[in-house]
DNA sequence: AAGCGCTATTTAACGAGTTAAATAAATAAT
DNA sequence: ATTATTTATTTAACTCGTTAAATAGCGCTT
């Protein structure tokens, strides 16, 4: 049976009243015997049962994070710079993943909070919808959404637009004019963000926009690349270049299966993928992409929850990040 | 405010103790009463509050995870794996890392025993000392290793010495008997099964074992294997394998190295890994590694340790599983 | 009509804390 | 010396469920 107040209280002939408030540093209590009680508490080895407590403060000191799948870096990466930061905030991480539930993320969400009675929750996804946002705003739990931009709800994400930009204007300024553009099916607004991007870029070139250039795949993993490659050979007219909004592991498809066929990367094929995972560093060509700042997205994401839940911040919080064009032997 | 067993005992004209017993499905209840309370409760959305229940039950569905550092693949595969079973389990996931931390692992374990109750604790980890483990098994909340075979816990862990007996056997059938082997100072007990195991297979072909082709790395980064290409260059005799049981990502360092320095691999120089993390398929050329069953590893510890809370299973388990080995391209 | 056995429901204590209000003791002000 | 104020501590209610024990209601015996 683990301490609890009561039997410090009893050692130290008070009441546990006078335990809690000793514990919790409240005014009011004299040197003598705060002295006294947390001597004892240190000695009986007592650590404060945070389910009782947070059953009389209705506060948990828990904040969920939903993520959509632990088998994409992207969200691995942020939930890594969420918990690097959580180090200090003292607030006790519960994971849960959406893929394959029966759930929704606003329903997951939604039971948490009242089952759990979870202090704030961190949304990892790119897809959610607003109407799925507007139950988060909904049930007055402190909550922000990574990855995405949107307006009824704290977010914090990164400027899609500029990011392709930059690699178009990267591409069309290696003298690329015929540049083949890879989408994903599966994410949602960023991805159109990302495809306004290329087409601006191209439009403040004078380059034609082609929309036969424009492929979608439906996920967006290794093998996903290695099938479009056979579109993109067949496009007419042949792209000497390949932007990929959707994601590094798409683009690593492409080039594998780009070298199977022996076509030279990047002399035959620029490539630019978009993400910046680890796996660019390790394919060979090295990939030319877009850095998300995914680290500092969830140091950001779980700062702000934590002052909000604490009552340091308030209204609405849009934050930006910038993207980061990161040169390689891809392009 | 939430919905509570007060206000569906209100609107039902009954107690809370009688709500009580329809939610949990107890006996001795009328039909009538049953279906009436049941019909409120879904009509106010009833959830019922984890933390006040948890503080009646002493139980609060809750399983800690202790991972070392989510920068690891391996680590965040076993993840997935937990998570994916987890599903049907219905437990909360409390993720926490020690990267940096300045507690050690079994006070951490302890910290969460006590405050937050939870039900059991999964730790991965291949280094955690025995003495280490001993407060694990004194805490008496069930708790298991992963990737560590361990003789006073439950663990799941599999046989390095088979594994890597069948990395080196495979060397030596090729014809390989000068094979550098690169270890790593951070993997502990696995580390020495595995060396034993390259031992073992050498010993069983009459190769003879030279202990300076034995390199050790302080880490299991790309960066580890860049670095000790070098000294592997230096070796006389030269070797013309090397089999690296410090991990995929130091072997795909040795790769990028030696071609950046134009051996071919795997003609010159052929590598064989450990792990199979996602990054052996993308390596070119692609790695031939010792497969960890890191998503059953996962399965295995959250089903068991399940089954300990609830009682289904007692006795201490110890779960070996086997090693695959995977031919690609790199040897 | 009294007694018995069931079932359905309520009562009340408990889990381990927090906190507003009450009280006691000590100190300061008049 | 008496009252007012301050400081330290306790009392008691509260968080939201669970559960053992008590009780009420009802049909059956005898």
């Amino acid at each position: 049976m683990p301490v609890t107040l009561k039997d410090i209280a009893k050692r130290a002939g008070v009441t546990s009243a006078t335990v809690s408030m000793v514990i919790n540093n409240k005014p009011n209590i004299s040197e003598e015997t705060r002295k006294r009680v947390m001597k004892i508490a240190k000695e009986l080895n007592y650590y404060p049962n945070v389910i009782a407590r947070g059953l009389a403060t209705r506060r948990s000191n828990a904040i969920g994070v939903i993520v959509p799948n632990l088998a994409s870096s992207f969200v691995v990466r942020v939930l890594q710079g969420i918990k690097s930061t959580n180090r200090d905030l003292d607030y006790t991480v519960l994971l849960f993943d959406t893929v394959g539930q029966r759930e929704s993320e606003s329903q997951l969400f939604q039971r948490l909070s009242r089952e759990r009675r979870i202090d704030g929750v961190i949304l990892i996804s790119s897809t959610v919808t607003d109407d799925e946002l507007n139950i988060f705003r909904d049930e007055s739990v402190p909550s922000m959404v990574v990855a995405r931009k949107c307006t009824t709800l704290d977010c914090v994400y990164v400027n899609n637009e500029q990011g392709a930009r930059d690699a178009a204007d990267y591409l069309i300024g290696k003298g690329h004019s015929v540049i083949a553009c890879v989408g994903s099916a599966k994410l949602g607004l960023p991805m159109e963000e990302r495809l306004a991007g290329y087409r601006a870029s191209l439009a403040a070139h004078g380059v034609p926009f082609r929309q036969e250039l424009m492929i979608t795949v439906d996920d967006d993993g290794m093998a996903d690349g290695v099938a479009v490659f056979e579109k993109i050979r067949a496009l007419q007219p042949a792209p000497t270049a390949v932007f990929v909004p959707a994601g590094d592991m798409v683009a690593i498809g492409i080039i594998k299966e780009a070298k199977k066929q022996e076509r030279r990367v990047p002399q035959d094929l620029a490539i630019v993928g978009y993400d910046d995972l680890p796996a660019a560093e390790v394919i060979e060509p090295s990939l030319t992409t877009v850095r998300q700042p995914k680290l500092e997205m969830g140091d950001y994401a779980i700062n702000m929850i934590v002052d909000k839940i604490e009552g340091r911040e308030s209204g609405l919080k849009q934050k930006e990040l910038p993207t980061k064009f990161i040169i390689r032997e891809s392009a």
